[in-house]
DNA sequence: ATTTATTTTCAGTAATTTTTGAAACTTCAA
DNA sequence: TTGAAGTTTCAAAAATTACTGAAAATAAAT
């Protein structure tokens, strides 16, 4: 396979799997362009690159950088802006982990704390069920709480190792 | 708070959450709603639980039943079918993780693999950094596939206490 | 200060996804 | 069999999400 088509492939594909994933076909295009980009390049280039507007690639990039995965580069001598993408996969994947914990989890595990002291009987059975469904939840919730901290936290080769040693 | 305002928050919540990975946000709230019934239920209970049309929950069900997530019961003297959810909320996550691994780690994997043996000489710095960025998604992909499968297949108990042990 | 290059915003439009509801289909009891 | 109860399908409508492009804002050069 060329590389032309295997870069059209790649960032195609990308873009797919982001959508199964809540993020936006674009971004994960973006992502993927920046990904495979040996040098940093201008908002113009990934324009031109996935045939995409000024808008849509302007709020987009700023969606990456917010994300921590994308970085402003400003080069000497050069008027535009350049953009750059971590390519280190595991520090990428850390960071996403990362964000989604603050945005999702914690909030979730906080409206879980709110609704496990539910008024009422326990031996209802509706009670009972509603009250078991949230604990469980919370407990695989504050579990998953403590394991991605210390994952964020850990050296890539640390973790990685640890992984191999205990699954195999 | 009250049971009915409790279950009520814990739906919507759940539907946003799954919006959020790609679920759609009927889907989630059926499961949402199944998980704190005790008992089976019928189609019509979950129309009028959440204020659906016949055809969006029959879908949804049907889905979630793909997931595995949710399984039909036919009782004994009653003509309508009932449903109901699994409720060990470890089993569901792994039966998620079990169906995404399938429906889309796998077949990144396949694509890397093709995208990897792109033709070109490797001193050609495109050429380099394309066939690293796959080379390390592929890594990490191999790496997650190996640890998911063992994840899959264990007991609820044995993995969590792994994880405590190790990650404490 | 003025011009020129570049970035950002956002109202309107387009594309995609989800939902509805009625018709077609199936199942079962009499 | 017939028909009543229940389930499934799917074309059209509604809702949501994403994208465009031009105008406004910002920044840099002259």
């Amino acid at each position: 396979m060329k590389l032309i088509e295997a870069k059209q492939q790649f960032i195609s594909s990308w873009g797919a799997f982001g959508t199964h994933w809540g993020i936006n076909r674009t971004m994960a295009q973006i992502h993927a362009l920046l990904l495979i980009s040996p040098d940093p390049i201008t908002q113009d280039d990934i324009m031109e690159g996935l045939n995409i507007s000024r808008g849509n690639t302007n709020m987009n990039i700023r969606e990456l950088i917010n994300w921590g995965l994308v970085d402003r580069v400003i080069l000497p001598g050069e008027r535009k802006e350049f953009f750059i993408a971590e390519k280190d996969i595991w520090k990428v994947v850390r960071q996403i982990v990362k964000e989604r914990k603050k945005r999702e989890l914690d909030p979730m595990l906080k409206l879980l704390d709110q609704l496990e002291d539910v008024e009422g009987d326990k031996r209802d059975k509706n009670v009972k069920t509603f009250v078991d469904t949230i604990s469980g939840i919370k407990r695989l919730g504050l579990q998953a709480d403590k394991t991605l901290d210390i994952m964020i936290k850990a050296e890539e080769n640390w973790f990685v190792n640890n992984l191999i040693k205990i699954f195999k």
